[in-house]
DNA sequence: CGTGCGATGTATCGGTCCGATACATCGCGG
DNA sequence: CCGCGATGTATCGGACCGATACATCGCACG
């Protein structure tokens, strides 16, 4: 998960590792914390070794004036490579398992501006049938195991449920919207004027894939 | 987390690894898939080793009739110790940052029961503060840097603004429940019988530290 | 003028937990 | 009689986290 989310961000742009947590967490701030360092730096030097990115040492234009007195250990920017492109694809495109649990989803989701049509719709269903499945799990519990149970985690339970039906119908407007071919977001007419501006990345229409 | 919650579970009754799993999926299924035994049985390993559980191979009885041909690999019982149950008292009485994640805070919400009312308390504040949070932290993306981020990301941050404000209002009827004393769901007349029951191992009321 | 503190930045280590896998037993239907 | 799904115990490699360490930079405050 981490490599992908890694190789899709350097995508947008070359960063340094401080750089990649940031934006890692303003992009999918809503799955999940800010990425450990003990899992970025690991992670990035095996994505160098694979040949995914390359690792380039920040050089301050005119650097041999400075002597190096401390060494001064500078920022290493890493860039994605053509390789790494390929593999974002690919990564991107095949659905396992663990692409509808909650990060996964997450991560695949922060990307659906750089995945075809086709396999966005793919996505959102295996999700839903995901969540549709939780939402079956609690229902049972609540119904059958009810007095098995104390208050409170019933109580949690009802919560999680809760949750889970609200999770399917966003799932369902998603997915509606996907088949229409239009803009991921709900249209809202009337309040707030609308959400016209953003027209954003990726062009209402299909993703691209276009390589340089 | 996972200590936490086989010592609270082996509290109620002793059991195996396996039914050890099913529980603790029943009970934690709105927070989290059911455990690994990856996980479940090097920590029953550990648990046992730090005095807090005593494991018992399961004796059929009549055993010595039944010569071990195949040497019937038994089922593995545990049940917690006195120092485990002081241990769960611990563990639960404290909370450290762990504690308020979504993990760590429902795992500890599922034990409610077990707990006292003033760490209750104690435990949805510091939730609701840490969801508070992460709900500042999604409006500021969406406000400041709602340009840099593509239709999609920010349908993402909005859906996970709406959970976010959902389970801050969730949190604040819980703490008002608990503030007056009440219990911590809808209150249940007539129908049940309002949980006289739960029969099951554990007896009726709260919590009991006694052995037989 | 210095000094200390918060942001930026790279890096490692131990520990927790997961997913895949293996293997054995049991009851039941075909 | 055989297979198959539920029950049951167990290990291994890998992903990821939290704590920690260390270095630089700019700036506010005394």
């Amino acid at each position: 998960m981490l490599e992908l989310a890694i190789l899709g961000l350097l995508q947008e742009a070359p960063m340094h590792g401080y750089e990649l947590r940031k934006e890692l967490a303003a992009k999918l701030g809503a799955i999940r914390a800010a990425i450990s360092y003990g899992s970025l730096y690991p992670t990035l030097r095996r994505l160098q070794a694979a040949g995914w990115i390359t690792e380039a040492a920040e050089t301050p234009a005119t650097a041999e004036e400075v002597p190096a007195l401390t060494s001064r250990r500078g920022r290493v920017v890493y860039t994605i490579t053509a390789e790494g492109k390929e593999r974002f694809a690919q990564l991107i495109a095949q659905a396992g398992p663990e692409t509808y649990d909650d990060t996964g989803f997450g991560v695949h989701f922060a990307f659906f501006a750089r995945t075809d049509q086709a396999t966005r719709l793919r996505i959102l269903e295996g999700r839903r049938r995901r969540i549709e499945e939780r939402r079956e799990g609690l229902r049972d519990v609540l119904g059958r195991a009810a007095e098995r149970l104390d208050a409170y985690t019933l109580e949690l339970q009802r919560h999680g449920l809760d949750a889970c039906e609200r999770e399917v119908r966003w799932l369902e407007e998603l997915i509606a919207n996907e088949r229409s071919g239009r803009a991921p977001t709900v249209p809202e007419p009337g309040t707030a004027g609308g959400r016209r501006e953003n027209e954003s990345p990726p062009p209402p229409g299909e993703s691209r894939t276009e390589r340089p």
